[in-house]
DNA sequence: GAGATTGTAAAATAATTATTTTAAAATGTC
DNA sequence: GACATTTTAAAATAATTATTTTACAATCTC
């Protein structure tokens, strides 16, 4: 995964997955059919291992309290992958590179966890943490785009990733 | 410059070039070295052509007054762009793929945007506009991430950018 | 443990893509 | 208008990369 993470689909040649991973490139085809179809194992695992854990406790937890708390959580989260910003958002400029089957998945996948999130900040709402005139919907995006867009802005001279820099900027939208 | 804003570097195929231009194959290793050569070319023509007029208005004007409405055009300008994002940001996350020279390039372009603003919202600053208390750096770079990575996050199937959503919240930060 | 199945390494093939060459057409120079 | 230079289209080559095959080792089944 690390490989596609750090150059994307279309720079990951095959022998760069073998060569990383350790499988058989025979076996790879096997079991992936091709390319295409490792990326998309790789997309699911994304989902299901790496930022799927960060996101659970809102599916755990329909009516949790504390937005705030789980927004920092999932902004360090974000923040200490290295650099590499989001496998799947690194990817969403370019779908006729990664393919239909791809972009369908990144994008469902961005719409999963911006409506958790909107979830979140109603019952948030409903609580009055967060202002009644609000709009959660937006809101979320927001939220979404700041976390999972943001390490793609981390500069390489100061490798420095920049969401930290964010979270308040957010925090502050959200009281508003 | 299409096909490169589109796909991205790697994802683009020197034939890819020669059919979109119209350029001969020949002429274009004569006149730009290799491809890299020719990518390098590309980015510096999106800067001075594309985004740099954009930005221009700083340059001119020092102590330009109403950052609020140069603010709106950068944004209106950045959704208008068939949704392909900008061409520099697109490549942020892959330094690798694209090689040393064009990271650097695509690294100082940004750290260049992000001073003319930064210079802008201080003249706002002493001119009241905004709080004396904001750290213009920052806020810098959060409407430089805004602006120039946004795009990139706007949905393939609405296919609506996500640009103008943000505008009211980054002005809102800015008066805040 | 013989025989079937599965996994593996390495080489072979196929496909794509970057770059160069070639020979002709276009253009400029005197 | 003849000659030199430059541009161009097309084919040729080189390099890279995706995929398949082959021959062999490991593992499993009975």
């Amino acid at each position: 995964m690390g490989v596609f993470w750090r150059n994307g689909y279309k720079a990951t040649s095959v022998s760069d997955i073998v060569r990383e991973t350790g499988l058989n490139t025979a076996s790879m085809y096997k079991e992936f059919g091709d390319k295409d179809g490792l990326f998309l194992e790789t997309l699911s695992h994304y989902r299901n291992h790496i930022i799927g854990p960060r996101y659970q406790i809102l599916i755990d937890n329909p009516n949790l309290t504390g937005v705030e708390m789980f927004l920092k959580n999932v902004f360090l989260g974000a923040a200490k992958q290295e650099y590499k910003g989001c496998l799947m958002m690194n990817h969403l400029a370019q779908k006729h590179v990664v393919g239909v089957d791809a972009a369908q998945k990144i994008e469902a996948f961005c719409a999963e966890i911006e409506s958790l999130i909107e979830i979140a900040l109603k019952n948030a709402q409903s609580e009055g943490d967060i202002g009644s005139d609000k709009d959660t919907s937006q809101l979320a995006s927001f939220v979404v785009f700041c976390v999972h867009g943001a390490v793609l802005y981390g500069r390489h001279d100061t490798k420095k990733p920049i969401i930290p820099k964010f979270y308040d900027t957010v925090m502050r939208e959200l009281r508003r």
